[in-house]
This record gives structure tokens, sequence and C-alpha cells, in this order.
DNA sequence: AGCACGCCGACT
DNA sequence: GTCGGCGTGCTC
């Protein structure tokens, strides 16, 4: 019998602290338990054993959940520090850790499950077109319902009769990819060198800073190899898998099977599936997303994390985490070296490399040709015609006559961003979020893209009846089809995340585009890592709805942005161009764009990081209160200033509403990464005390101030 | 976060 | 005289 510290499932600040119970079986640090805790009976995590109760009342455990560990002493220690640095609660970081099969969650992970249809009795009396309609299946069943009714009308009959049954079967989520016979390229001297430095560095981090097309991939298929044969493990973090299928068909072709895929559109089932084969060590070699940060490895030799300055590597709800963060401290408990990645680096990456508290490496070079040639486009003087200037216009037709692809990026989905009564002026805004809704064509709805809310559009104005609306604007969905009706005989696919909703949808867009497709449009994500041979052409239409937002980010996420979609052309044999329309190609983004000078757009923009007090030069925090009353979470918003008097406060301002609530805003600054870190935990304790209906949240280290 | 205890208004 | 409002306070 032994008393231990147990952390409960509960999300309150104010319940991150152990409860002691009583425990008659055997038991260690990171199983989970069942206990009581007041009325409730919860699930918690063992964070300590044979520990000395501080009170006399203490409850027994109700049972003992796992024999063996769940979290062994480096998560349970990394689970804690994660807490203390991002102002969260304890619980809430364990629970993420876990795949959620394994979650300390009262209600049990959902596993998704899909009928099937299998054969059941083919002796069954049939009409002769039931019949001959069975046959045609028969082949390839067992299939799934949704799949055979699509390809026979009598799918009905044929399971009511008992010829067929249905199936409830757990619904799965395999990549569909093929795979790829493995090229081993030969390296450049630059890759070679890369490699080099990287190996026989002494530094722990390694910022490596390759030009798009550079050969990135294959530096890092070399070093994982390496530390492979070492009998070590290597996790492979990448933002986002769908977009970068062509990446993990090669990782694949490479190791064969010691890999395991973790990412976030699996399902519960398949996340234990690749979580257990990390944990048994089946697999040595994890690609994942910001999630697999927290795989069991056990003997992590290599960590990579590719596109470092994505900004999908750093989690919105809470605990608001950065993948970065979190392989800095398993790298430093596992003793290996971190390579982070990009193009276009984060600033703070950078900085660090730039200071030397990172080693930097360079790759300067595209393997095959030079980096693409940019043709700002002046909209000021540019003949505009259905937002696309004559001489893109021009350069798209020019392409296509060339049989070679385009790809154009407008940041903006649905058809009409804004819809405006032409009598009265009344825009349609979420009553939720107070933003003006986007109309969606193919649906016929108007959206909220903030919290995703969908509404009907009966085409009539609520406020004066009028039937009338402006066409102001122009989104991915109406972009496409003025590109269809000027290109009739042309293949134009969309990609943005109305086309890619459903499972699997970026790989199947990408693989359509690369095997006949002509022009594809998209938003943001057709910037990202995308590589096919034939693309000669990138438009990037509205350049300034990137530049112009007021965020200290705006100009480093713009960089980023247009260098990488400038990045999909002239890979391969051929040259590649890229137009940005703009109001002012004067702008230093612009001008470090042309140049593909991302060094001077670093100077510049530190510059004014230094001279507006914003990150690298300080830590943000933000803190967001809501409540239905605007004025109540003002009054402690500017209360909680108050109390934070010894620190730089922005604020408060009021912004956009979530769930009917109004939110108001603090932002706070800090010179001192630990200072400021203690500031907040003492304004959550003050909070806490003050025992108001207005919710406080906290955002460490935002990226950006956009909510 | 729940859920209890607790002290004041409008009902059978 | 009771039912119930939700304001504090505790949960090993």
């Amino acid at each position: 019998m032994s008393y231990i510290d147990v952390y409960i499932e509960h999300n309150s600040l104010q319940l991150n602290t152990t409860f002691t119970y009583v425990c008659k079986e055997p038991i260690s640090v990171g199983c989970r338990v069942r206990v009581p805790f007041g009325a409730l009976d919860l699930i918690g995590f063992v964070a300590a054993i044979d520990v000395q109760p501080r009170i006399s009342t203490v409850k027994e455990v109700l049972e003992v959940i796992d024999k063996e560990p769940l979290l062994n002493d480096e998560l349970m220690a990394l689970a804690m520090t994660i807490s203390r640095q991002y102002v969260c609660s304890v619980i809430s970081v364990l629970k993420t850790m876990l795949p959620p099969a394994l979650r300390p969650s009262s209600s049990k992970a959902k596993i998704i499950y899909e009928d099937w249809v299998v054969l059941n009795d083919p002796q069954v009396d049939l009409t002769p077109k039931q019949r001959a309609a069975l046959e045609s299946v028969m082949e390839q069943l067992p299939m799934k319902a949704s799949v055979l009714r699509k390809r026979i009308t009598l799918a009905n009959p044929l399971l009511q009769k008992g010829a067929l049954r249905l199936e409830q079967r757990v619904k799965t989520s395999q990549l569909d990819l093929e795979s790829i016979p493995d090229t081993s390229f030969s390296l450049t001297s630059e890759q070679k060198n890369a490699i080099e430095q990287i190996e026989k560095g002494t530094k722990s981090v390694y910022l490596l800073h390759g030009v798009t097309g550079s050969g990135k991939t294959e530096v890092f298929l070399r070093l994982a190899e390496k530390v492979l044969t070492q009998g070590k493990q290597v996790l492979f973090l990448v933002p986002e898998i769908g977009l970068t299928p062509m990446m993990i068909q090669r990782v694949k072709a490479r190791f064969q099977t010691k890999i395991a895929i973790y990412h976030s559109s699996l399902n519960a089932q398949e996340k234990y599936e690749q979580y257990l084969l990390v944990k048994n060590r089946e697999a040595s070699i994890v690609i994942g997303t910001r999630s697999s940060v927290f795989m069991p490895f056990c003997d992590l030799g290599l960590i990579l994390m590719d596109e470092e300055h994505d900004a999908s590597y750093k989690q919105d709800s809470m605990p608001r985490y950065h993948a970065r963060d979190v392989i800095l401290e398993r790298a430093a408990f596992h003793h290996c070296k971190v390579v982070l990645s990009s193009a276009t680096p984060s600033l703070d990456s950078y900085a660090r490399a730039y200071k030397g508290v990172y080693a930097l490496v360079e790759l300067t070079h595209r393997i095959y040709l030079d980096m693409p040639r940019i043709h700002p486009l002046d909209l000021k003087q540019e003949k505009v015609e259905q937002g696309i200037s004559a001489r893109l216009w021009k350069a798209i037709e020019e392409a296509l006559y060339r049989h070679e692809q385009v790809i154009l990026l407008l940041n903006r989905r649905g058809y009409l961003p804004v819809v405006k009564c032409t009598q009265c002026n009344e825009t349609f805004t979420c009553p939720d979020c107070g933003i003006a809704l986007t109309y969606h064509k193919k649906e016929d709805v108007l959206m909220c893209h903030c919290c995703g809310r969908v509404f009907t559009f009966d085409h009539t104005c609520p406020h004066c009846h009028g039937h009338a609306f402006y066409h102001m604007g122009m989104g991915t969905e109406k972009l496409e089809e003025t590109l269809k009706l000027r290109f009739p005989s042309a293949n134009i696919l969309r990609m943005d995340a109305d086309s890619t909703r459903k499972k699997n949808a970026h790989a199947k867009i990408l693989k359509e585009f690369h095997d006949q497709g002509d022009i594809l449009v998209g938003t943001q994500m057709v910037a990202k890592g995308l590589d096919f041979e034939r693309v000669t052409v990138v438009g990037i239409l509205q350049a300034d709805a990137a530049l112009m937002r007021m965020d200290y980010q705006s100009a480093e996420r713009a960089y980023a942005m247009l260098e990488q979609a400038s990045g999909r052309c002239g890979r391969h044999e051929k040259e590649g161009h890229v137009y940005i329309q703009t109001f002012d190609p004067d702008h230093y983004v612009i001008k470090s764009v042309i140049d593909h000078d991302y060094i001077s757009f670093f100077k510049k923009e530190m510059l004014y990081r230094h001279l507006g007090k914003y990150p690298p030069y300080v830590y943000l925090c933000t803190v967001i209160y809501m409540h239905k009353e605007e004025t109540k979470a003002m009054q402690i918003a500017q209360d909680a200033k108050d109390h934070l008097s010894d620190l730089v406060v922005l604020g408060p301002i009021s912004i956009s509403m979530r769930q009917q609530k109004a939110r108001v805003r603090l932002v706070v600054k800090g010179k001192d990464r630990s200072v400021l870190n203690q500031r907040i935990w003492d304004l959550v304790q003050y909070h806490l005390s003050k025992k108001t209906t207005v919710k406080q949240e906290i955002n460490m280290y935002p990226l950006g101030l956009e909510e």
C-alpha cells in the first residue's frame, strides 16, 4: 500500500495540482488511475509514488488502469515543462501527448465506422435485373456501401432480399500513395558540404537555409540514413501531411517498412496503431505533423523539422505549444541534433542562427536552373480584367500553348468575399463573429470564414427585401469560373479549404494536376512544397492582401508566402516566371523577393522589429477576455493591465466576437522570458481570485497578433 | 469545471 | 410555510 500523487482530468487551472490517494496495488509513475473526486469519479495520471499525504482524509484509488506506464519519465517531465512554459494545466498537456484512444477522457475516443457490403446469400430469389446487378459487383466484394450505391442502382433490393449484407467496419484513412522507386540522387558539392557541417558540427541545433529546389530533402534522407544505421530513431516533422505527398513517397521509398506516419486526419484507431509502432520499436522513423513531437521514442538520434517557419507548428488551442520548443526539449534529453529547415526561415530562428546560438547551414543554389524571374505587376498602371492584369493573362495563355502548367494564388476562398445589398448597403455578417460572410456559389450558401458557420441564402436582403447585390471582390471559386470561361479546353483545378475538406482530397487534386492539369488555382496552400516539373508560371493575384495586414508579422508572412509560391516554378528543366500583382511594387518585401534575397529582407525586418519592440527582441503573450457584455470584459482587462504595471502592456482593445461573446485583448511584452512567464502565472492566480464570470485565455508566444 | 451549501424572493 | 434563484467554496 502506498500514497500516490495524481493529476486529475480537469481543465480548470485552479485544479492544476496533484491530489493524494491511497493505492493498494503496485503502481508506477505515468500510469492512469480511476479515482473518486467529490461526487465524481475521474481518470487521472500518477505523478509521484510513495509520497507523504498532506491531509488525513485520503481516499482510495478505484481502479488501476495501466499496468505499465503510458508515459515514461521523460514525457512526464516534458509535460511539466510545457505546462510551465505555456501557462496551461499539466493534465491538458498529458492528454495531448497521447493518441486519442488512450486519453483520460470520460468520453471514449470516437472511432469512426462506415458501412461495408459483404456477400450474404447469393442463392436467394432475384429478378433478372437484380441478378445481373449482383453479378456485376460480385467480384469486388466486400466494398464500401457508398461505392456500391454509386455503382449500381439496385443496391437496396439486394440488401433487403438478403443477397448482400451490411457490415460496420472501422473507417481507415490510409494515405493512398503510389509507391515510387527510390532514386538516390548524387549530391551536389553544396549538399555534401551541408551534410558534413551538420554531422561534424558541435552545436545541437542547425538551421538549414536552402533556397526552394536546392535539394533539402536529399540532405535530410542522407542524415537520417546514417542515424538509422546506428540503431537510433529519427523524427521527421512536416507542416501538413496532405501537402507533402511527394516527400513522404520519397521517404517511404528510401526506408521501406520501418516508418510510422502520424497526422491529424488519422482516426483514433490508426493513430493508436502508429503510436504502438513507435513504442514497440517496430518503426524507427516517424514522419508526422505537430502532434508527433510526443511520440514515445526511447532512443532518438535526429530530429528534422521541414518548413520550420510554418505556423501550423504552433497549436492554436490549449495547450498552445510550439513544436519547435518541444523538439528542443526532447533533443536535449536524447542528446541528439535538431535540423530546422526552410527556404524562408522564421525571423526567430534566423536571428538565433545569426547570433550563433544555432549553426547556420546554407544551400544557395538550385540543383537544376536558376531561381525563377519575378515580374512585379503594378496594379496602378496595368490594365486589369477580372482581377488579372493583361500581362498575366498573356503569360497564362502562352504557357498553356506550350503545354506547361500554371499556378495561381489567391488568398481568398469562396465566390464573393462580401455580399452587399445595392439598395440599402446592408452587408451580411456573422452574428457570432461580426465578420462579413462569404458567398459560396456551388453550395449556394453564405459562410463565416472565422467560425465556419453556414447560412442559407435566399438572395433576398433581410433588411429591405431587395434582390440585387454588389459583386465585390473575388474568391478562388469565382476565379476558377472566370478561368474556365476564358480557357474552356484547359483542365483547371482548385485547391482550397473547401475543395480539400474530404479525406485525401489534397493528394487527389495534386495527382490530377500532375497527370493532366493545366491551371491550379488555390489559396496559401498551393504555395507550400509542391514540386511539378511542368510549372513555369506562378501568379499571385493579391500580394497586397498579405502585405497590408496590421500585424507585426505580416511582412514576414508575406515574404515567406511570395518566396515559397515563386519557388513552385522552374524547378526542373524549364525556366520559371512569377507574376506578382501589387499596388506597391516598391515595398521592401516585394523588392527582396525579386532578388530572392532573404538576408536583405531579414536585416530590414529586424530593424522594424527593433523599433517597434516586437519579437525576436521581446517575448509576447496575448491575454483575451471573453464575456457577453463587452464593458465587463474591458473592465477586467483594464484591471489585469494595471496588475501587470511592471511590464509593457498594449490594449485593451476589442477584437472579433466568438460564440456570441465579446472579446477584449491585451498584448503583454517581456524582455526576459522567465520574468514574463512568472508574471503571467501570477496573473492567472490573480484572475482566479477575482471569481469573475469573465473568461481569460492565455496565449504564450503567439505567432502574430491576428485573431 | 461540477456540485454542494447557503441565504433571500414568489408560490401552493 | 416551501421551492428555487445562483453567489461562494471545496474537491485528496
